[in-house]
DNA sequence: GTGGTCTCCTA
DNA sequence: GTAGGAGACCACA
């Protein structure tokens, strides 16, 4: 064990007690075998070893064990006779436990420890202090106050029931006095659970604020004359003996003559098969499927181990055999799965060996099922619970959820067994009102009422492709769909960024061409497009049926290829913690929409009317003639033709740029015209692209307009906003904020704009570990002033604005993978200045310097970057010979894990906001939107003073406890009628 | 009608 | 210099 390492001790013994009393009663369904404490043991070991990363611990354990106490009678019976004297017998239902939760540990492959004549707590001891002095970390999984002593730098503990992390802090929060007190305290209050004396009518408060003042125990017996209360100093001088020996009962032995060494705790990868045929045998089938699905194993192929049960804390049961893995389902048809997890031993290996397996399954559409009764139907869902899991997708007349009417859906619980249930589907033989219902079809609502069940039970895992679509769309249908699984989210996960230009997408086409080998039926070939293209409910039953259950059924497929890739590239927690839980959270946002004044747009847009008209004249005017004044080709040829101004940039195909900013310089050296355009420009685009344009998203029903996030669209993790982009709405000029100020709360609420201030520069000062950064920061400086005064020597006090600006064009620049030709255009100072400055940069903070130099250096070797969460964004092209493009690669891979650790504080803040605010109760507060560092709520008027605490404390701690970001992170939020004035 | 180009809106 | 989406124009089908 080595410096880096992390130890993570379980307190077997005390998790059994607590487990006992804290959760529900259960029992195996089959002998009525009470293992309520067995499952919730191996439920936390689960969790521990898949998601410690997004656990309050935030770290992955490299050395792991169990420890359990070994008998009652331990070496402080002979110190206090009455020690735990007055314990009585475990509950019954309780001792058959202990064996079993011996077993689960080894069906882990986790260490199983203890020793005669020790406590678990002195073992926890030796153990910790053996790590320590090796240099490595440890976590104590346990909230027993008795192991608080253990408490260090290296030592923490953890509370797997509340998901709490107990450091120093904590420590001196509960108890009022710091770990290496706390045996000094418990000596003085005693415990009556285990029989410990202390001193009579002290407890914990007067306890530590002795100890505060007289420093230590034997100090405070020494000088217990000196105490005021009667009573108080009476008790200390008369107990004094019995504190001290209290004392040595509670103090833990770091010199416990343990067997193993703590290298031996080094923690392997999970034997799949092996625990599952325990959990098998446990009837734990959530928790099977759960390690099935991570391990890649498939727990239908595995028998169940048999487990002898005996009474007693020292039961040992048989041997785990490893033969549970070659354990062949009763019919001996070994599924692909199967026969391809013979042999393999890594979860990369077995991910790899299913992705090579799938594309030789033939996909079979005359296999799928058309449903249409219900007793059918109802046949299908209990397949779907037999199976723990369905693939699950919906027909519909549009791409907009807010908009479609449902067709039918389909379902697949096994590779090859998909069925269509058609619920709305027309011939042309109705008039035009869209009558003729083909008949034999389950009314919706019936089918609705079927399946409600299944899609909100937990129990049953339902898998789609872009599910976010499904679940708006069934919720707006009173069908809440509840433990999801996306294969557009895992792809994404996985391989954000693949291919040349990005051009691996994650749509269900691509993904099954490139998983499976197999083209589904082209959505087209069943519609048509164009002008004769025909809503999804006209469609012939029969082909609907062969398309849609062919959806499902690649979906299943998929799931089973992509889900196991995630673990064996270690993207569990990215998965578990950032993707899966944005379904609900967007899918709600999206459901609500947000309020937009049709008034204002309108008479917005009649003023930019008049506005570009009298320009428009003005324009005509000054060119001599009429044009197409939107038309860059045209109007680069009245300004660089006709009027022969000279011309500043080129676009890349050749043509004389009219950007703004040529304008602009052209303005500058005294021509009229260009600075027209520039005008013109400004307000037709304000008026096209938004008080046009919006006013036609307002959805006919809600009234509201509702966007479409994007989740899997960008490289780095940020989201997209599409139909309409609510992430680009004007706010830089008056003009624009009007728009700005048609997006408005109902009578009686208000909108709530909070955004993270300076987010990607706190992040950069995080990565990079700048001193002086992070100190600014920590300070609550001007982040921009500080970096010119350290740049330019300029006192911060009266720095002239021009010198900020440029340090802050340079605090920019480094986020987006800076380089002298940008930093040049953007500050308008020649390419060598640039340069200059850069260097300055680099010279005053070194660490940036070495933070872009490994970050090219790590996409260089691997092919892509991480977050600080871990996401990854790749860049193979950074490997291009072409050396525009390399560089192009080198800034993107600087930028990401900037730009996409912002964007998973926010998914994390997101993540927990709704629960925050449903907890608060302070009625119905709504998170609206997202614009990448700020999110929009809604709120009644009166809860808005006691939202805005609630709403940045979850933006201001997102990080935690995952990661400690050390840089604070600070959320500015207020409240006004409209979003301009919010914002 | 579709796709490429240019421009411009946001963080 | 990063990450997006969208509208207008225009050449092509």
């Amino acid at each position: 064990m080595k410096k880096g390492d992390h130890l993570f001790l379980v307190d077997g013994s005390g998790y059994i007690f607590r487990a006992y009393h804290a959760l529900p009663p259960l029992t195996r369904k089959s002998d009525g075998l009470p293992v309520g404490a067995v499952a919730g043991f191996c439920n936390m070991l689960w969790k521990l070893l898949q998601n410690a990363r997004d656990t309050e611990v935030g770290v992955t354990p490299t050395h792991f064990a169990v420890i359990f106490d070994h008998s009652s009678k331990t070496f402080r019976n002979d110190l206090y006779p009455e020690y735990k004297a007055n314990r009585s017998e475990p509950p019954e239902d309780l001792v058959p436990q202990f064996g079993l939760i011996r077993e689960a540990t080894r069906a882990f492959d986790l260490p199983c420890v203890e020793l005669q004549g020790f406590e678990a707590d002195d073992l926890i001891a030796t153990y910790a202090r053996l790590a320590s002095e090796a240099g490595a970390e440890t976590t104590i999984i346990s909230s027993d106050k008795d192991l608080m002593q253990l408490v260090t730098d290296q030592v923490s503990m953890y509370d797997p029931m509340k998901d709490r992390e107990i450091r120093i802090p904590e420590v001196i929060e509960k108890w009022g006095v710091p770990p290496e007190k706390m045996i000094d305290l418990q000596a003085l209050t005693g415990d009556s659970v285990d029989n410990v004396p202390g001193v009579p009518g002290i407890g914990p408060k007067t306890a530590a604020q002795l100890l505060e003042e007289y420093g230590d125990l034997d100090t405070l017996l020494e000088r217990a004359g000196e105490i005021k209360q009667n009573k108080r100093r009476e008790n200390l001088i008369e107990h004094a003996e019995k504190a001290r020996v209290s004392r040595e009962l509670v103090r833990l032995r770091i010199d416990a003559p343990v067997e193993e060494g703590v290298d031996t705790f080094e923690l392997s990868p999970p034997d799949g098969p092996k625990l599952i045929g325990f959990l098998k045998a446990m009837e734990f089938s959530t928790l099977t499927r759960r390690v099935a699905e991570a391990t890649g194993a498939d727990a239908g192929e595995i028998d169940a181990t048999h487990v002898e049960v005996e009474a007693g804390d020292e039961a040992h049961g048989p041997d785990m055999g490893s033969d549970a893995a070659s354990g062949k389902d009763a019919t001996g048809t070994a599924s692909a799965a199967s026969s391809v997890a013979d042999g393999v031993d890594t979860p990369q290996k077995l991910a790899d060996a299913l992705a090579e397996a799938a594309p030789a399954q033939t996909i079979d559409r005359t296999a799928y099922v058309c449903i249409r009764d219900l007793d059918t139907l109802r046949e299908w869902i209990a397949d779907a619970y037999e199976a723990g899991l369905v693939a699950f997708d919906t027909e519909t007349t549009s791409l907009d959820p807010m908009q479609a009417e449902l067709c039918g859906f389909s379902l697949a619980s096994r590779p090859g067994k998909a069925a269509y249930v058609p619920l709305s589907h027309k011939n042309g033989t109705g008039d035009l009102l869209g009558g003729g219902l083909i008949e034999g079809q389950i009314p919706e609502k019936e089918a609705l009422d079927a399946i409600r069940g299944l899609m909100a039970d937990p129990a049953v895992l339902k898998i789609g492709q872009n599910l976010k679509y499904d679940w708006l769309l069934m919720y707006r249908l009173g069908v809440e769909i509840v433990n999801c699984d996306d294969t557009m989210l895992i792809s994404y996960v996985l391989d954000a960024g693949t291919g040349s230009h990005g051009t691996v997408g994650h749509g269900m086409d691509a993904l099954s061409e490139r998983w499976l080998g197999h083209v589904p039926i082209p959505y087209k070939e069943l519609t048509g497009s164009g002008r004769n293209q025909i809503t999804f409910d006209m469609v012939d039953i029969e082909r609907a049926t062969a398309y849609a259950a062919e959806d499902a059924d690649i979906t299943l497929r998929l799931w089973q290829v992509l889900k196991p890739r995630l673990a064996a590239r270690g993207l569990v927690s990215v998965y578990e913690r950032l993707e899966r839980p944005m379904i609900p959270v967007i899918g709600r946002m999206e459901h609500r929409g947000i309020e937009v004044d049709r008034q204002i747009l309108s008479r917005l847009s009649g003023d930019f009317a008049q506005t570009a008209a009298a320009m428009e004249d003005e324009i005509y005017e000054l060119a001599g003639e009429r044009f197409t004044i939107g038309s860059p080709k045209q109007l680069g040829d009245i300004l660089f033709g006709k009027m022969g101004l000279p011309g500043g940039s080129k676009t890349k195909t050749g043509q004389w740029s009219t950007s703004a900013q040529v304008l602009e310089d052209l303005a500058t050296a005294g021509h009229p015209l260009p600075r027209k355009i520039v005008d013109w420009r400004q307000v037709t685009k304000l008026k096209s692209t938004y008080t046009d344009a919006l006013p036609g998203y307002i959805n006919a029903e809600t009234g509201r307009v509702h966007t479409s996030y994007a989740l899997a669209s960008t490289t780095t993790g940020r989201l997209s906003s599409s139909e309409p982009n609510l992430q680009n709405i004007p706010v830089r000029t008056a003009e624009g904020r009007k728009i700005r100020a048609a997006f408005i709360a109902p009578r009686g609420r208000k909108l709530i704009s909070a955004d993270y201030s300076q987010i990607e520069l706190r992040v950069l000062a995080h990565v990079a570990d700048i001193p002086e950064l992070k100190k600014a920061f920590a300070d609550g400086l001007d982040i921009h002033a500080m970096t010119a005064s350290e740049m330019f020597d300029v006192p911060v006090e009266g720095m002239p604005p021009e010198v900020r600006r440029r340090a802050k064009a340079i605090n920019f620049g480094i986020i987006y993978g800076i380089s002298a030709f940008g930093l040049a255009n953007q500050l308008g100072i020649p390419r060598e200045e640039a340069g200059a400055y850069i260097k300055r940069y680099f010279e005053r903070f070194p660490g940036i310097k070495d933070y872009m130099d490994n970050t090219k250096a790590q996409a260089r070797a691997t092919g892509y970057v991480e977050t600080i969460f871990g996401r990854r964004a790749h860049y193979p092209e950074i490997r291009s010979s072409n050396p525009q493009l390399r560089a192009f690669n080198e800034r993107a891979a600087i930028n990401a894990p900037i730009q996409g650790s912002a964007a998973d504080i926010i998914r994390r803040a997101m993540a927990r906001m709704d629960a925050a605010l449903e907890n608060a109760g302070l009625g119905e507060v709504q998170m609206l939107l997202q614009v990448h560092d700020e999110l929009v709520f809604e709120a009644p008027e009166e809860a808005v003073e006691k939202v805005i605490p609630v709403i940045c404390d979850i933006m201001e701690n997102a990080a935690l406890p995952a990661r400690a970001l050390s840089v604070p992170l600070q959320v500015e939020a207020r409240a006004a009628d409209n979003w301009d004035e919010a914002h």
